[in-house]
RNA sequence: UGGGAUGUAGUGUAAUGGUAACACUGCAGAUUCUGGUUCUGCCUUUGGGGGUUCGAAUCCCUCCAUCCCAGCCA
């Protein structure tokens, strides 16, 4: 069954036999100058998803025609993110510049044939001869120099004999075409600049009109899939591989990006951000790279779920942040081990409870899956709870802890809380309280209720944390859509750092990669600076909270 | 204004001439040793106008709206 428009093009391709060994070929060929990002997710997941689902296989191929942008940093993090998200391209990893032999040879040709001409226009003259989206363009004064001439300029410029700018290889095609791609599009650029791959062995490099469908061609590519804003380009796609008498020549498909609230893509500005120094790097887990949410502790299977529950299609649309916080929660909420840790602690005392005692409790791991065991809570006379669990006025339908009411400690035992101290600005610090050694383990013989359950920590047992509260870079939907800048709506709180959270003991041994829940909070991670001396956890999504949501309401 | 595309609940995606649906969001409630999870219910949809047809989201005409293209970027 076909999930969407391409996967139907595909069956029907298969069931017509136009697939050459009934063997599909897709790829995924990122230009190697920036952080792969969210939005690359689905087409990676489009691509390897179509080679699994129809038994066929998907290249990586890193499209590196501009070595002015490009990088070996940015090679290796976009093959560690496709790992990361499961997927192997096997010994298919393909470069556009394996290609520069071939290119350069049917580049030859197509002089030879009089279809590719070298323009000594300058870069001003070309973009003004190239007319407008309404008038036609002009032809070069150069559209009719001799192939000899045109071999021999060609030559040169492969030689370095020639600045940048001073030369384009073109194709002749029409001048006039409505579409604007048609004109003349460039074949080859001179550029003097080292190449990631190649060093210094070329100063001429060819356009992506020319190279893509190539590489797409030699490589077997059945399927090119690529967005929407390359629709314009297929006419010059298809010319591309109309010019060397390929058997089977691949077809590309257009399907929309992947756009999303709150979060801006480009490359460009992500970029900008980490040079601005706005965020610590690429890998910032505020940032919507992958290595940034894998950072934050995104799972890549909530991630892989998100984009199939977005779809495939030619619409242009934005999806809404909260489908992939939603998809995250359900994915960690399965999977992340509990834990209890106070981030804002103020002292519970427990006047009737033994001074030096020391009771331990047993707490599950993860009441969503029973074989994730249990492990052992050290309990005493001083706890840490946290700040928002104590309120001496409270609003109505607070059921948390104040003077005269009684909640849970998770686990533990039901406590009264019976006073409060405050320092000289009257902040509480410590809250006093009585308990029931008749709830121990967390219910009563006569089994009365409590509305609240609170977690806590041993203030004895209690390891110190340092905890990282990131939220959205950016406060509004569309980033820069009411002053022009992206710039303006960044989010001044998307991240808090908390110094000393009390954390029990067993977070100890916690590595990156680790999913873990802390009970009420959130889903958090160790981060990659995270020492055994000096904890560090960032917090990946907030749980779902009905009542803080409650009380936003009634402000 | 030339060319290329796209319009289905607030958001995303199905339904290919036969009862407009699923998920997220939002709202209400139940359950709960996480105000989490889980469960139940509710809200809201075919861009407009014509036409063809017993019957149109689907086919035709027309209008409107939105997006992309004038890099020697990809």
């Amino acid at each position: 069954m076909a999930d969407n428009f391409i996967e139907k093009i595909i069956e029907d391709d298969l069931e017509a036999g136009r697939v050459p060994g009934n063997t599909i070929v897709t790829r995924f060929p990122p230009e190697p100058n920036g952080y792969l990002h969210i939005g690359h997710i689905k087409s990676i997941c489009l691509n390897f998803g179509l080679a699994a689902k129809y038994g066929g296989r998907c290249h990586l191929r890193l499209d590196d025609t501009n070595p002015a942008k490009e990088d070996m940093e940015y090679i290796d993090s976009i093959k560690s993110d496709i790992r990361w998200l499961g997927f192997d391209w096997g010994d298919n990893e393909y470069y556009a510049s394996d290609y520069y032999d071939q290119l350069h040879e049917i580049a030859i040709d197509l002089i030879k044939k009089g279809l590719a001409y070298v323009d000594s226009q300058t870069p001003e003259e070309v973009r003004i001869n190239r007319g407008t989206l309404t008038e036609p363009g002009k032809n070069s004064p150069d559209r009719d120099r001799s192939i000899e001439e045109n071999l021999r300029l060609f030559k040169e410029m492969g030689e370095g004999k020639h600045p940048e700018g001073k030369y384009l290889l073109r194709a002749k095609l029409d001048m006039a075409s409505p579409n604007i791609n048609m004109r003349d599009p460039a074949l080859y650029r001179i550029k003097f600049a080292e190449h990631p791959r190649t060093g210094n062995k070329w100063c001429v490099y060819p356009m992506y009109d020319f190279t893509h469908p190539i590489s797409d061609a030699i490589e077997g590519i059945t399927h090119s899939i690529c967005t929407l804003e390359f629709e314009d380009h297929r006419p010059a796609y298809d010319w591309a591989c109309s010019i060397d008498n390929i058997d089977h020549a691949p077809h590309q498909y257009e399907f929309a990006r992947l756009n999303i609230n709150y979060l801006v893509m480009s490359k460009r500005k992500l970029l900008q951000l980490v040079n601005m120094g706005i965020v610590s790097g690429w890998d910032d887990p505020r940032m919507p790279t992958i290595s940034g949410i894998r950072r934050r502790g995104y799972s890549p299977e909530s991630m892989k779920d998100f984009v199939s529950r977005v779809g495939v299609a030619k619409v242009e649309s934005v999806v809404d942040y909260s489908l992939m916080e939603f998809c995250v929660r359900e994915d960690l909420n399965k999977r992340a081990r509990r834990v209890m840790a106070v981030l804002d602690p103020i002292k519970l005392v427990i006047d009737n409870y033994p001074e030096d005692l020391t009771e331990y409790f047993e707490a599950e791991n993860n009441p969503e899956d029973p074989t994730a065991g249990k492990r052992s809570l050290p309990f005493t006379k001083e706890l840490y709870i946290e700040r928002e669990d104590f309120m001496e006025d409270p609003p109505k339908g607070y059921h948390r802890l104040f003077i005269g009411n009684e909640i849970r400690l998770k686990g533990a035992y039901y406590v009264t809380a019976v006073s409060c101290e405050k320092d000289s600005e009257g902040k509480v610090t410590v809250v006093h309280c009585t308990y029931d050694p008749e709830s121990k383990g967390g219910e009563t013989p006569d089994g009365r209720k409590v509305k609240g359950t609170s977690h806590w920590v041993s203030a004895k047992h209690a390891i110190s944390g340092e905890i990282r509260l990131y939220d959205k870079l950016f406060k509004t939907e569309y980033p820069g859509a009411d002053t022009g800048n992206y710039l303006d709506d960044l989010n001044p709180e998307s991240l808090v750092v908390i110094k000393d959270a009390k954390l029990e003991p067993g977070l100890s041994d916690a590595k990156p990669g680790d999913y873990l829940q802390f009970m009420r909070s959130g889903y958090f991670t160790p981060d990659y600076d995270s020492t055994k001396d000096h904890l560090i956890f960032n917090r990946t999504v907030t749980l779902k909270d009905s009542w803080s949501k409650q009380m936003a309401k009634n402000k």
